[in-house]
DNA sequence: GCCACCATGTAATCGGTTACATGATTAA
DNA sequence: TTAATCATGTAACCGATTACATGGTGGC
């Protein structure tokens, strides 16, 4: 994010919140011990820079931090990847509910799909500045976006089998499921 | 997992490793620590059931543990979401690479989707048994298949815009683009 | 005899969040 | 005046992984 243009921590924050956040967020408290010790081990470079009466540290990288920043941009060594999902979570242990229960859990979630995508696209519609010459971080708010659209489509569709269950179960005259 | 059939902790890693997994993984220095915790509350029980010379300890839900199972099951409060991707990450600071290493950071990912989507179409393969009368684990599964898959897409298609920008470039008699 | 698998466990460590505290500046 | 935003920081805690240790069973 330094290497971007970002240069005090609460500014990294920012950018992560309308970039990588969805796949890779930060808190501020990780990020001002970890500028501490990136500067601890000389990779990048403090400078006092107040505005007006506020205290204020910039950062940015020094030529050995740029050579650690490409090397690692570079190394398609083992790349973590991992998820945690609750909801679906849920939406997996679907036996233990009844169909009711399970088809307003699969809702739910549709609906926070729908609300997450209203808000990256309330952020991808502010003018994104400050970026430099190229537009990567805004492709970031893009990937997220789209994996959103995807993931709300599979929660549609699971609500359509549902409800297409629901209707046979009735046509059939039985009573809805329970769980075992 | 212990109320879809799993006994040990042994069984519930097993389990885990072939269902919820990409989505919510777990180690043994969670899992016996935590079925511990759980019998110390109540909420399951434990019983010694040696194999052999093998001492094995099984679990089971108690109707304490059953409720609170379905409390959660039922509870659409805040549920966690988040996710970790190192490898997106680096090819969202693209802007730092040339246009030759930022395909090929692409395209190792999209390799690596490929490889992933092999491993668990081996799993889906297995006859999965002892999941009890439905089948929602092995959905769990075919979620992660999917998304697996629209993620080798996506990664495909940037693969092709990157290849056919590489064209245009040298079309145009000028060198490739470096990092600014 | 050996290897793969079944089975249980813990200590050290780590990466990260939450909650809290402080205070200046700026726009309504 | 007040609220929002800029700005920095830390202590307590937590969930989880890694690495290590141990040993039995079953099949080749």
């Amino acid at each position: 994010m330094l290497r971007l243009g970002s240069r005090t921590g609460y500014d990294i924050k920012q950018k992560i919140e309308i970039s990588t956040r969805f796949f890779w967020g930060a808190s501020y408290g990780q990020i001002y011990p970890e500028l501490k010790r990136l500067a601890a081990a000389g990779l990048v470079e403090a400078a006092q820079d107040p505005r007006g009466g506020v205290k204020r540290t910039a950062y940015r990288l020094t030529p050995a931090g740029e050579r650690v920043l490409h090397e690692w941009l570079t190394d398609r060594g083992h790349q973590l990847f991992e998820m945690r999902d609750e909801a679906l979570l849920k939406i997996f242990f679907g036996d233990l509910l009844t169909d009711e229960e399970l088809l307003e859990n699969v809702r739910a979630r549709r609906e926070w799909c729908e609300r997450t995508l209203e808000l990256f696209r309330g952020i991808d519609d502010m003018a994104v500045t400050g970026w430099g010459p190229r537009e990567s971080p805004t492709e970031a708010l893009h990937y997220g976006l789209e994996l959103m659209e995807w993931m709300r489509d599979w929660y549609a569709r699971k609500e359509r089998e549902l409800t297409a269950r629901a209707r046979r179960v009735r046509r059939a005259g039985t009573t809805a499921r329970r769980p075992r």
